[in-house]
DNA sequence: ATATGTTACGAAAACGGTTTCGTGTTAATA
DNA sequence: TATTAACACGAAACCGTTTTCGTAACATAT
């Protein structure tokens, strides 16, 4: 067990001070080149690492980045801080991830938390309970401190700060496209409710595809879910009840559960139901059959967000000029569409 | 923008010296009471939060827990993560990710970076290359410092640490027992290369069972891949040439990716084969058929890794005593399974 | 011989808190 | 009235750095 060593340490040793230590070690040219050597050894023999905490403190800076997410066990967040470690590392951060797990309260206590020294800026994602809630007060006071923050996915216009997004909307039409254009004419929609950002922004990308493409909009051909959640019995009546011969799904598990259960209805996938799901995750690339998705490209959308991040933390320019980036879906086809 | 206030700035203010204002907002007996409610109105009124990192270098302890994931796409690492954050947050802790992709360079890195004083101690799961280099030094240097480790799952017995893990021999049993009972002869394993522990482990369980159950052991039966990579040639020439009815899994995905190319043999699953994949995932649970799973309990690990690091941590006793808990893993049967 | 400039280093303040110890004021005791 | 104790607060050290500024010692220019 040996404990850390400080400059005060060496310092005592070489009998020098501690501002010679310090500055020698970060080769200044105050310091002779037979001091500045000695130092170095010395400071190399004994492993010297300065002390993080130390450093922040006196420099306001700690060289981490905060990121706040709904939920860790989705595979599209965890793609997304894949690209914010891989950018941030690189530049040198370190990632402070914390969960809010979809709730108002672990959100508001993260980034409290964080907000007090811990980070230099954050990176998040609404939970959806927020966005239910329509209380932003807590990062609303956070930006107002000065801190940095881009938001990204979940997002809300009530914030104004850098956000990044892919074109959910898009990404709906590009569904609806590849399905008329393999002859589909009774296309649904499982969505969730209004509340959650992309659910209505998928919504309106699916019924302004229908439009263009001259197809009636029915709306007993939209399932709302109330949350994340899959509601069996909802899913089940809803295929008893509705002839459809396509499926647009805004997540992974929403077309799982519907493809098992049409599949248990001895129907055909995907001759005589096609479907589509949101977010290409692990569940798309292995269902049997395999789905076709919309890829969100999670890890690029993180890798955007460190860097506009980072880009906001180095220049502390007052003049806040926000962007938002808008990154493009992309279909992956795979055995669920014809 | 209004800028963070702090202790000084209150004293300023109220006139009163800087101790004074820090012993009020602690409550101290020091500080009348009349005091008291002014300086902590003022506090109130202001917003003030302590800065974490004046407190952290102040105390020595900084109150986060760092975590260093191989791979954090992986659920069963998200559900311990989860499990730990769970822990961490309930008893005043933040939790520090970070990913070491797999690679023995970034989990060097990342622990000296989150080492000098950013964590009070680790948890941490080995790479797959550090496991094959066998290089731990960079572990025994933070352990040398005295500061705290936990490992779980993905450990090795160079290192003296308490460790959390589950019995991976015992899992690979009960896949078997299950197999055997329902009627089963022909039982494969597919795994990986013996240099990952917990590879090798359920190998040995996996025998052990054969052993039991007076079934002879095939070694053709095996078949092991390099890394956690689906080499889709070496699967293929895998099903056309071995006979079997049953096949275990070290994870889901090559699971998966047996389970469709059985179907595509035009077998029936459970009936001609049937199939049991470690890690009880998203996959598993939606999967079609469902896949009968050998549960890891990640959560309960991340829960158990960080009760054992904390208390560490809070306790800084120097006799260093180690335990290893061994977390026992649950049949959960689905439909891949008779 | 005096003024000026380098060189090489140390003292000290600062970052934002916590905590120990000392002390002036008032109240209680002898 | 003198002594002591309780009360309420402030000064200052400390955590481990960084950085500004001052200065002793010596060299160079005038």
């Amino acid at each position: 067990m040996k404990p850390k060593i400080t400059l005060k340490d060496i310092a005592r040793e070489l009998e020098v001070s501690i501002s010679t230590v310090s500055k020698a070690l970060k080769n200044s040219e105050e310091i002779s080149r037979d001091t500045k050597d000695k130092i170095q050894a010395f400071a190399k023999l004994y492993n010297y690492k300065p002390n993080n905490i130390a450093v922040s403190l006196k420099n306001r800076r700690t060289k981490n980045i905060g990121v706040i997410i709904p939920d860790i066990v989705h595979h599209f967040f965890t793609t997304v801080i894949l690209g914010i470690e891989k950018y941030a590392n690189a530049k040198g951060y370190n990632v402070l991830v914390c969960v809010s797990n979809e709730g108002y309260e672990r959100e508001v206590i993260n980034m409290e938390l964080l907000a007090n020294g811990s980070i230099d800026g954050f990176i998040m994602s609404l939970s959806t309970e927020t966005q239910q809630k329509s209380d932003y007060n807590h990062i609303k006071e956070v930006t107002d401190q000065g801190i940095p923050m881009v938001m990204f996915d979940r997002v809300t216009e009530r914030i104004h700060c850098d956000k990044v997004v892919i074109d959910d909307a898009q990404g709906a039409f590009l569904a609806v496209k590849k399905f008329v254009e393999s002859g589909k004419k009774k296309i649904a929609l499982i969505t969730t409710d209004d509340y959650l950002s992309v659910g209505k922004a998928r919504t309106d990308g699916y019924k302004k595809a229908l439009a263009h493409y001259n197809i009636p909009l029915e709306e007993s051909l939209i399932l709302k879910m109330p949350s994340m959640e899959v509601e069996a019995t909802a899913f089940d009546t809803f295929f008893k009840t509705q002839k459809v011969d396509a499926v647009l799904c805004v997540n992974e598990i929403f077309a799982m559960h519907a493809m098992r259960l049409v599949h248990g209805m001895n129907k055909r996938i995907p001759e005589d139901i096609s479907f589509i799901g949101f977010t290409d995750g692990l569940l798309s690339k292995y269902a049997m059959p395999s789905l076709t998705a919309i890829a969100q490209h999670g890890e690029l959308m993180g890798e955007e967000a460190a860097r506009m991040l980072i880009e906001k933390v180095e220049t502390e320019s007052d003049e806040a000029t926000f962007t938002t980036t808008v990154l493009q879906p992309t279909l992956i086809e795979r055995a669920s569409t014809l």
